[in-house]
RNA sequence: GGGCAAGUGGUGGAAUGGCAUACACGAAGGACUUAAAAUCCUUUGGCCGUAAGGUCGUGAGGGUUCAACUCCCUCCUUGCCCACCA
């Protein structure tokens, strides 16, 4: 008989879902075990990213409810987001029946695929009974002066009279029409991320089980420096350039000074010089080119001499001030001393228009400016730098640092890279950011009792004219909550990464509505013990729901700082080599492969071809593999033994061993491994009804639906979920004879079996008349006898 | 430019100081079959050898060690993330 997929899939699917198998509850005498997976954008399809992620949580909830955990596995929607609003345009539908539409595809493929959800606690962040606590945590915020307005730029379509995400903006045209993108200067909202930049820092610390590579991306981010506040005066006035630099060892060798084009004293030094002209055209130009086209590194350093001279003030000495478009007005002080010796994008600069260079910093190989032919960032020995000559320069940065501070030239200050977190949209698919504007009162935020500011069923959706929430005048005019008079409200919605910023939190009483979760429930549930996600979320969506958490924790909601104990980040699908995706057309479906292989197939493939961690390359041969491994353990039903051999029991509690071992840790390739490693043992010897039943259960997180099945047959009332993870003898794995590698000069030239409790004298006397080993030991002087017991002899000669 | 990974048979990978290539794919041969598929069994890193066996071999080079895929140093290549971040 062959196992026949289509049925056994469907069956259980029925089955497990009557029975309401997976839903967590509470529970005394269990340990809590919470596994999450980031939720899915609901596009309609899932794609083999989605699979993995979700196969490899799925197991892990699956094994931890068999060793006895009272296990909340949830799912959910991101559901917010801009392809809603395109889709809305492009078919004339609306937003939210589309996505519900999607939802309700998704979650077909999902239960397809046999993950173990508690589907009671399904949210979508786009219901209102969701967004609604997202007003509620913005008010939260606004009240502690968290949430505050601000003029930021965004890319302005002129034509579509619309803002552009940055992935809509193509070749520096809008994606639509190809009209030329602006900058526009926008009053938006602004979340005070920097408030929590230091604990967001430090428990990093706290985060042991997080991968380093996520630690270190997060470190970075959050970039903190300590550095030198360096005072520059203006020749002509007594007015101050600050400048901050954390190589202020190389301060002897600043010889010019850049301002950003934005910079606030630009238009001052310019008046009246004969370059006035010339600066502000090219501030013109700056200001169109967008931020990461001017951070681009291949793009030549542009920059024009504004006509006036600071003072350094560590030499007096008068340096050139320059205008250029590498230093941008959002980072530091938007003014930087230039290095050119000393800093690769200085020296370049300075090169191309021929400014001054001097060597501050000794290095092995050029001692002249001439001949440099990059900038020497390295350490080295302080030259030209006055009194402060001779030092290494790791000295002479705190040296130089103190003294200007005693001077007042200076400040030692540690900067930080992190910004505050820009959270309005101009769109329709979002959160409504709950405030009002009053003539009279002015920025008015909507009382708590009258939440949730609901989006409106209908806005007209043609990509034009602003934004679609602008336009429904019922939504735009308002009452003034302190007032009354009239007002206008809000339009701008939240970005989605507030969405999915405290989700988590939703899915341990996602039907709660006295707040956005209920304390006690989190306190027991929280904090999630396993995340598993991509690795494109390591900064931002980690981040944002990292000082969410410290967010609830200062409310006195939570008792924890960190939201996820253990992180895993599985690596991408490949198919020849490139990742999979819709523009390189190389896409496998997973609907087809379930179509002819089967859901179990295809998670088994799935978790053998790689470790989770690491990039999967798809093989159509490898699925071949897998559902023939699914066949063979079919088979071994059929041939049951009364009783097996002691040398296959031994070989089974050596699996389980390996299996418990490895699931624990993730290492699901290396399980399956011992898994086919037992079916091979069953293959030689035969194998009873008991120690079958053990591998149906090792092998059921992986092919659930097969398992059951198997389960079934073998004569159990109950469903395999019930079951409990076996355990292994140790007394089992004891071997009394043991084989041990005899090596000569560490190869390997014999091999030898005894009893594994061997007196070391005996093994030596043994071993010394092994003949096998005379043409290697004659006649040679016997330096070292190595003994690592149980395992291997080296004689050294 | 910065940060972080990774580099092992024809292929995916295993071993994280102690027998390199577990497990699988592919390939070759055999059994069953009228035949094919499926299944089962055997072989399968290179070179020399009929064989026993020898020898080389984990991106390159050096080092530590009785012993290195594994630890250290230098370099090369690839991937990912971030980036004129001062």
């Amino acid at each position: 008989m062959q196992y026949s997929f289509k049925e056994v899939e469907k069956k259980w699917q029925k089955n497990w879902q009557e029975k309401k198998l997976f839903l967590a509850q509470g529970s005394a005498d269990k340990p809590k075990y919470y596994l999450l997976e980031m939720f899915p954008y609901p596009s309609g399809k899932i794609h083999m990213g989605h699979v993995r992620n979700y196969t490899i949580g799925d197991v892990a909830a699956r094994f931890r409810r068999l060793q006895g955990y009272n296990v909340l596995h949830p799912m959910g929607w991101d559901a917010f987001g801009q392809p809603a609003e395109n889709a809305a345009i492009k078919n004339k539908t609306k937003p939210d029946l589309w996505t519900h539409k999607c939802i309700e595809w998704m979650k077909l493929e999902l239960e397809k695929m046999g993950f173990s959800y508690d589907w009671n606690r399904e949210v979508a962040t786009c219901d209102s009974s969701y967004y609604h606590w997202n007003q509620w945590i913005f008010l939260k915020m606004f009240e502690r002066g968290l949430a505050y307005r601000k003029a930021s730029s965004v890319n302005w379509c002129p034509s579509c009279e619309t803002t552009l995400a940055n992935e809509e903006v193509i070749d520096g045209g809008c994606w639509r029409c190809h009209t030329a993108v602006e900058q526009k200067n926008l009053e938006q909202w602004f979340l005070k991320i920097t408030d929590y930049k230091e604990r967001l820092l430090e428990d990093l610390q706290q985060l042991k089980n997080w991968p380093d590579k996520v630690l270190a991306m997060q470190g970075n981010w959050i970039g903190k420096s300590q550095g030198v506040q360096i005072y520059f005066r203006l020749k002509d006035n007594n007015k101050v350039i600050p400048v901050f630099t954390t190589r202020v060892d190389t301060i002897f060798g600043a010889t010019y000074i850049v301002l950003a084009p934005e910079h606030p004293l630009v238009k001052e030094i310019i008046q009246g010089k004969p370059q006035e002209k010339e600066v502000l055209k090219f501030i013109q130009k700056a200001a169109k080119e967008k931020k990461n086209i001017r951070a681009a590194s291949d793009v030549k350093k542009e920059g024009v001499f504004s006509g006036s001279y600071a003072i350094n003030p560590v030499n007096r000495e008068e340096v050139p001030i320059w205008i250029a478009d590498y230093v941008l007005m959002e980072y530091g002080t938007g003014a930087i001393m230039a290095v050119p010796t000393h800093d690769q994008r200085d020296f370049l600069f300075a090169k191309e228009h021929r400014l001054a260079m001097r060597i501050v910093i000794r290095s092995t190989s050029s001692q002249d400016v001439e001949d440099m032919a990059e900038a020497y960032e390295g350490d080295g020995e302080q030259v030209n730098s006055g009194e402060f000559d001779g030092l290494s320069n790791q000295e002479a940065k705190i040296k130089i640092a103190e003294w200007m501070e005693k001077e007042g030239i200076g400040k030692i200050e540690t900067h930080w890279r992190l910004r505050d977190w820009l959270i309005s949209r101009q769109r329709y698919w979002g959160t409504p950011i709950p405030i009002v504007y009053c003539s009279k009162c002015g920025v008015v935020p909507v009382p708590e009792q009258d939440l949730p500011v609901k989006l409106p069923a209908d806005a007209p959706f043609t990509g034009e004219g602003g934004s679609p929430l602008g336009k429904v005048k019922e939504f735009v005019n308002a009452s003034c909550p302190k007032c009354k008079s009239v007002a206008r409200r809000e339009t701008d919605t939240m970005a989605t990464f507030f969405d999915s910023s405290w989700y988590f939190l939703r899915f341990c009483s996602p039907k709660f509505i006295g707040g956005p979760f209920e304390e006690k429930e989190a306190a027991y549930w929280m904090p999630v013990n396993q995340y598993i996600g991509g690795i494109e979320h390591a900064i931002l969506h980690l981040l944002y729901s990292r000082f969410f958490t410290k967010f609830f924790q200062d409310l006195g909601m939570v008792k924890f700082s960190e939201p996820f104990e253990r992180l895993l980040t599985q690596g991408m699908v490949l198919k020849d080599g490139e990742v999979m995706s819709k523009s390189r057309g190389n896409i496998v479906d997973p609907d087809s492969i379930i179509k002819d292989y089967g859901a179990d197939t295809l998670r088994l493939f799935m978790l053998f071809a790689a470790p989770p961690e690491t990039e999967l390359e798809w093989d159509s041969r490898g699925i071949e593999g897998a559902f023939k491994f699914l066949n063979r353990v079919w088979r071994i039903q059929e041939n049951l033994k009364e009783k097996s051999d002691p040398q296959l029991v031994r070989a089974l509690h050596k699996a389980i061993k390996k299996v418990t071992e490895d699931f624990t840790d993730f290492k699901f390739n290396t399980a399956i491994a011992s898994l086919m490693e037992l079916t091979n043992a069953i293959y030689q010897s035969g194998a009873d009804k008991e120690v079958f039943s053990q591998l149906v259960i090792m092998l059921s997180p992986i092919a659930p639906h097969f398992c059951e099945e198997l389960w079934e047959i073998l004569g159990n009332k109950e469903s395999i979920l019930t079951a409990s993870w076996p355990k292994f003898d140790p007394s089992l794995l004891v071997e009394e004879k043991v084989t041990m590698v005899i090596q000569v000069n560490g190869k390997v030239r014999s091999k030898i079996e005894v009893d594994q409790n061997i007196a070391q004298e005996e093994l030596r006397e043994l071993v010394l008349k092994d003949a096998k080993l005379t043409p290697w030991l004659e006649n040679k002087p016997l330096k070292n006898f190595i003994v690592v017991p149980k395992k291997l002899i080296n004689i050294v000669i």
